[in-house]
DNA sequence: TTAGGGTTAG
């Protein structure tokens, strides 16, 4: 039943039981049925009322509305004009008054106005309403099913689409090119937490059975639906057999890339577009991926490049791209010229200072996020949950447990902010890092919701760090279950049995790994000399100065141990000779990589070098004493986090 | 009447 709610009643236990079927009378027939044709034409004039229409295009909703309530036979083109005036006002009570008096003028049935109906109270975020409309109406065209569609996919009801969607093709209501693209992005929505594309897959079948094989908007929703679920390759295989491709579709192939973690193909691609698409340039979309694809791969020769592109073509006034440069320069090490872009924005928004702030604490430059989150609050900036998330990160670096302790009750209470499991998993990082394991395992079983794979995931990383066998043993428990295929909770579990010489455990675990067919993730790092990337790592010797590499490193390592350097093997999860796991531990990516910068790089410049991994401790001792003992400066971000090692010291202040 | 790609974190 449509049920009639003013602003007050919008509560649920308000909820008045009239129904607009009271209100609904039969349909009139049409004065021009009854009328003198002569008549009927004066008629149909009145009927277009411009009065009411003219009104509603200059957005005086208010006085056209009073109007409505004395005009005798409004048009069904009135009707739409006062439904978009309403959904562009904002106003539900308006919307509640035109809808009523549509109903009276016995339209109640037309599809076309339940269409934009539908629109109407998705716009207005009345989607019981628009389900309303749509359960109400008997005669639904595909414009109908699609704006249900439409409504419900945007508002997170993806299973309720799909469901629809099954239901249309039962009762053989044949789909349009707009029902599949829209049935495609329902599945991204619906199944995000699952992420298994099936249900894509199927309606891909759909579209090819179809013959819809070659329509751009859809095969470009197709790769970006894989793109979401992080299938590549399906994307690639879409993007490929599209005859036509354009601006969009090629944007999309390259966002799919710099999201899944593939940002030399994403970077491949874009050059591709450049050079082989003919006539399609590049907008702020495609920057955007492209700055993300040089950000991931620390490319800030080739970033520079793009920064003097956007420039050139006048995108730098688009704040996504600014947001996207500031975080490309402090993820490249060049947070100084992360700020300069941020100081010379014009506009700022959340998202902006959100960049900022996560731009300093990656760089273990905590008081300083701190100092931005206040500064943005100040002037005004509301902070979003990903303010949070950056700025929490940005303590838990620095060790501010205090002060991020005092972020989070703030966040709750003065900024009224939900906490998400990201934000527990912050929290479970600031206080488990700096070794308050107790509490960090206390706000996890306080949680309301359940804690899910990355608060376990903060928990076992932060047992790792501080060796806490029982805890670390509770988290993985709870990951094996979680996310059953994730080789690195099994390694970092092996990690923490080594460091308390635990030898059969690191067996079962090692044992179990194997069982279940999965791979620890090798470890590679890659440093970008003359806007050329180079990628090293142990187990494969590709490169071609790696043996000048090895003697270089043999040669310091024997020099710096005369001057104090132990190498720390504990993190070989071997039993072996020392003597063996000291060569293991020489032969690690990012020390390859340093070795590979100084061959390489010029004298007083930065090595700037990025890992795959978190920086192990050997590899952190080694760089420190290599900073000092060649007096280089070396920048290495891993996966969390930047280091700077200079002089004997690095930034984390051996806090990482 | 309706359509496709992007910003910040982890």
């Amino acid at each position: 039943m449509f049920q009639i709610q003013t602003p007050q009643t919008l509560q649920p236990t308000y909820l008045p039981t009239t129904s607009f079927h009271h209100y609904r009378r039969r349909r009139r027939p049409t004065a021009a049925f009854r009328l003198s044709p002569s008549f009927s034409a004066t008629l149909t004039l009145t009927n277009k009322n411009p009065s009411i229409q003219s009104l509603c295009k200059k957005g005086q909703l208010k006085q056209a509305i009073h109007l409505l309530s004395h005009e005798q036979n409004p048009s069904q083109h009135t009707y739409e004009l006062l439904i978009k005036s309403c959904a562009h006002k904002k106003s539900t009570q308006d919307a509640f008054t035109v809808h009523r008096n549509l109903i009276d003028n016995g339209f109640d049935q037309d599809p076309f106005l339940a269409t934009k109906l539908i629109d109407m109270y998705y716009e207005l975020d009345s989607i019981e309403h628009a389900r309303q409309v749509f359960d109400e109406i008997t005669q639904r065209t595909i414009y109908v099913w699609n704006a249900i569609f439409r409504a419900l996919s945007l508002s997170g009801y993806g299973e309720e689409v799909l469901n629809l969607y099954w239901r249309m093709n039962r009762i053989g209501m044949p789909s349009d090119r707009f029902t599949y693209t829209y049935a495609l992005k329902a599945c991204v929505v619906s199944e995000s937490k699952l992420s298994s594309p099936w249900r894509g897959k199927e309606i891909h079948a759909h579209i090819l059975r179809h013959g819809y094989e070659s329509h751009v908007h859809i095969m470009t929703t197709l790769v970006d639906m894989y793109a979401k679920f992080g299938c590549v390759e399906d994307a690639n295989l879409v993007f490929s057999s599209m005859p036509v491709k354009n601006l969009v579709s090629w944007s999309a192939m390259i966002a799919c890339f710099a999201k899944n973690g593939r940002p030399f193909e994403a970077l491949e691609l874009f050059h591709e577009m450049m050079v082989e698409s003919g006539d399609v340039l590049p907008n702020s979309v495609t920057m955007v991926s492209v700055l993300q694809a040089c950000a991931a791969l620390s490319a800030l020769e080739q970033g520079k490049l793009i920064h003097g592109y956007i420039l050139r073509k006048g995108l730098d006034s688009i704040l996504p791209v600014m947001s996207a440069l500031v975080t490309m320069y402090a993820r490249c090490g060049a947070l100084e010229l992360g700020l300069n872009v941020f100081n010379q924005m014009g506009k700022r928004d959340v998202v902006s200072w959100n960049s900022l702030i996560s731009s300093y604490g990656i760089h273990g430059l905590g008081l300083k996020a701190l100092e931005v989150f206040k500064e943005m609050v100040r002037l005004g900036v509301s902070p979003s949950p990903i303010t949070f998330v950056s700025v929490l990160g940005a303590c838990s670096h620095s060790g501010l447990v205090d002060e991020g302790k005092l972020l989070f009750d703030s966040m709750v209470k003065e900024h009224k902010i939900h906490p998400t499991v990201e934000h527990y998993a912050c929290m479970v990082d600031l206080l488990g890092r700096a070794n308050r394991l107790g509490e960090a395992a206390k706000i996890i079983s306080d949680m309301r919701d359940e804690p899910g794979p990355k608060v376990w995931g903060s928990l076992l990383g932060s047992c790792r760090i501080h060796c806490n066998v029982e805890l670390g043993e509770r988290a993985s428990r709870s990951l094996f279950e979680l996310e059953p295929t994730n080789a690195g909770n099994y390694v970092l579990l092996a990690d923490i049995y080594a460091e308390a010489k635990m030898w059969d455990e690191v067996k079962r675990v090692k044992k179990l790994l194997e069982a279940k067919g999965l791979q620890k993730v090798s470890g590679c790092s890659w440093i970008e000399v003359k806007r050329k990337i180079y990628s090293l790592s142990s187990v494969d010797e590709l490169n071609p100065q790696i043996e000048l590499i090895h003697a270089l490193l043999v040669k310091l390592s024997k020099e710096m141990m005369e001057k104090g350097y132990v190498p720390e093997t504990k993190v070989v999860l071997y039993d072996l000779e020392t003597e063996e796991k000291e060569r293991i531990v020489l032969g690690h990516s990012e020390k390859l990589a340093v070795a590979f910068g100084l061959i390489n790089c010029s004298k007083g410049e930065t090595i700037r070098i990025t890992k795959n991994l978190r920086l192990c401790e050997d590899c952190h001792t080694f760089t420190k004493f290599i900073s000092k003992f060649t007096n280089r400066e070396i920048m290495v971000r891993d996966i969390n986090r930047f280091h700077h090692f200079r002089d004997g010291e690095c930034s984390c202040r051996d806090y990482w």
